[in-house]
DNA sequence: GCTCATTGGGAAAGCGCGTTCCCATTGGTT
DNA sequence: AACCAATGGGAACGCGCTTTCCCAATGAGC
């Protein structure tokens, strides 16, 4: 990778580096129109690319936003980083990815990763974890964070504070209002449904997914509705299908002298419902006549799904942007305090697959 | 986004910069033990992080990779991104990520900010366009990427070369056998359908498209079967879409005289499938019943789409990691000729979707 | 006991660029 | 005509690190 530099220009030119500088790279001082001309040509002839990196170097200031995610092929995150992309571009910067399937320890070995480039900003997308096994690694995260902050870097988390950080200088949270979402999806569920609801939820500890929990057994108290029982399993689509298949033997085998339960299942994602639905499928039943299921988070691909699953819009790529905006400061030339993010909202979205029979 | 330094650990350490650096940062000599234990002392009490620019600088090589995709959000490309993003993690590397639309000349500019980042490879993902329109484009292009390798960098594209490219040091193409698949498709449809056979395809002169599409052609020559009509549409759902209006309303009223056609639509991938069902659907016919539809892909969240989608599986993940390490030269410590990176192979896979009714 | 290879550490020269400081021209004042 | 401010260009330093080169100290070999 070595290409001509600046100083090759500059001697092609007949001129100084410090002029070819000016020239080339935005300075404030301006030389001459027929020296610009001269050192143009120069560069244009010779291919010359700006060294990214010695001009980081120079000005210690990368031009990089980092991006974590759990996965970037599962559409929740594929879109949200669609979103970073786009606001990336708006600045003139450049996504640099990681994914780190979920990890604290992964993700802290990933900010170190970013920092060491000294990127400009770091966006973290994904469900913090507050279970104990993960204490020691969100601590430690935490520390990683604090110190990348310290040294001036700008963080944006999608969803809840890294558990345990403490600094606020350049840390910016974009808060999801899932519990509350969660709240509406049941107070709506529940005023057309009249049988019991189950919740399909991810690992306890996991925020995103308790908060919808709680959102959710909220919304069903507040509509004089009993608690749901909660399936504990993996926040993705194979965790619902294994949650599907458990209920549908369930559905079709019910204790001995009850009915067939009604049921309403809330999973607390998409995928994790598409998942569900398959295997109450597979087990032969079908939505919404045997059971209705909702999810979460309103995933593009996934709107094309038969029976249309209810579900909480969520503007996963203006979450991306937020959350990347957020990291730069005020919003051009303003000075307002902190620029209020914009805060995020959802909506709830009825569609087939919780219809009544 | 100042840290502390090499300079201040070894200071801290009462050494060298130079010594710092072989501690820390490997290189072929070991200082003593005792000197080394100093040097990673200072350097863990002072949060030392190496900067990357800086050493990059120094040893001129990055450890970036560059990824550019139309569009992250699109499952394609989070597919590929996923296994490029594996590799990156095998080679201890990071991915930088650019979507571009699709355009020639936001490839173009992607390539250039790669290389000025020096990135240690490039990885093109996405449909090759030989429109007429791109022509200046894809030349543009081709010379930016043509400089790119002269100066040391390796490139890797997925599918076809880009046009006009005339480098090969450096240059490698992942080949998709889309056309060979295409036509085994075609033949395993023609064996169970004995209706018409329509293609909706993307714009003509994307190579993708065009591939499966001259693909399918053959595979209903060789059948003894009719060329298939071919719809152009856009390369995404809404295509899809409204090919699938059109086709509908031909269905539903056929021509005077004419029974309603019995049709099985072949749309060039999975997304553009998915549209194309669901304005069938819209307009209320049922597949298969009244129309097969087939995709191409096997996206993996639309698997639990129904009726199931016939399609072609390809291993998107595996391409992603083969165009990777494709640019990484000889896989591990082997010399072998340019070691063939493992031809990608696909496979047809009928589904409910173009069952005959 | 002396020489010679070897080891281990430091000094210094870049890597490519931005930027500050300094110097040589100008053009305009009184 | 002499002087000063303004303008435009260059020399040189620093960003943080790697790496070559050099030197001192050690051990081996005769």
């Amino acid at each position: 990778m070595a290409a001509s530099t600046l100083t090759e220009v500059a001697r092609l030119a007949g001129v100084s580096p410090a002029t070819a500088s000016r020239v080339l790279n935005g300075s404030a001082r301006k030389p001459g129109k027929d020296i610009t001309e001269r050192v143009r040509q120069a560069a244009e002839s010779l291919g010359y690319i700006p060294n990214a990196q010695a001009q980081g170097l120079a000005k210690s200031s990368s031009g990089l936003i980092g991006l974590i995610v759990h996965d970037i092929a599962d559409p929740y995150f594929a879109a949200i980083a669609r979103g970073v992309q786009e606001a990336a571009r708006e600045q003139h910067k450049m996504v640099l990815l990681a994914t780190t399937g979920g990890g604290p320890t992964e993700e802290r070995e990933a900010v170190a990763a970013f920092a060491a480039r000294r990127a400009d900003s770091i966006v973290i997308a994904g469900s913090r974890s507050c279970r104990t096994e993960d204490q020691d690694g969100n601590a430690e995260l935490a520390a990683e964070l604090d110190r990348y902050c310290r040294n001036g870097g700008q963080v944006a988390v999608v969803g809840h504070p890294v558990v345990g950080a403490t600094v606020q200088e350049g840390y910016h949270v974009v808060r999801v209002p899932n519990q509350e979402l969660a709240r509406r999806l049941a107070a709506e569920l529940a005023a057309g449904w009249d049988g019991d609801f189950v919740i399909v939820g991810g690992p306890e500890g996991l925020l995103t997914s308790d908060d919808r929990v709680r959102g959710f057994q909220e919304g069903l108290e507040r509509a004089g509705r009993p608690q749901a029982e909660v399936l504990r399993t993996a926040f993705n689509r194979s965790g619902g299908y294994d949650a599907g298949l458990q209920l549908a033997g369930r559905i079709k085998a019910p204790g001995s002298g009850e009915a067939a339960p009604k049921l309403c299942i809330f999973a607390v994602n998409d995928v994790m419902a598409i998942g569900t639905a398959a295997a109450l499928r597979a087990e032969g039943l079908r939505i919404p006549r045997d059971a209705a299921i909702a999810g979460f988070d309103d995933i593009e691909t996934l709107r094309d799904f038969r029976p249309a699953l209810s579900t909480v819009r969520l503007p996963l790529e203006d979450i991306g942007r937020l959350a990347t905006r957020a990291t730069r400061g005020r919003p051009d030339g303003e000075e307002g305090e902190e620029a209020a993010p914009g805060a995020v909202t959802g909506e709830v979205t009825l569609r087939r697959s919780t219809e009544a029979a």
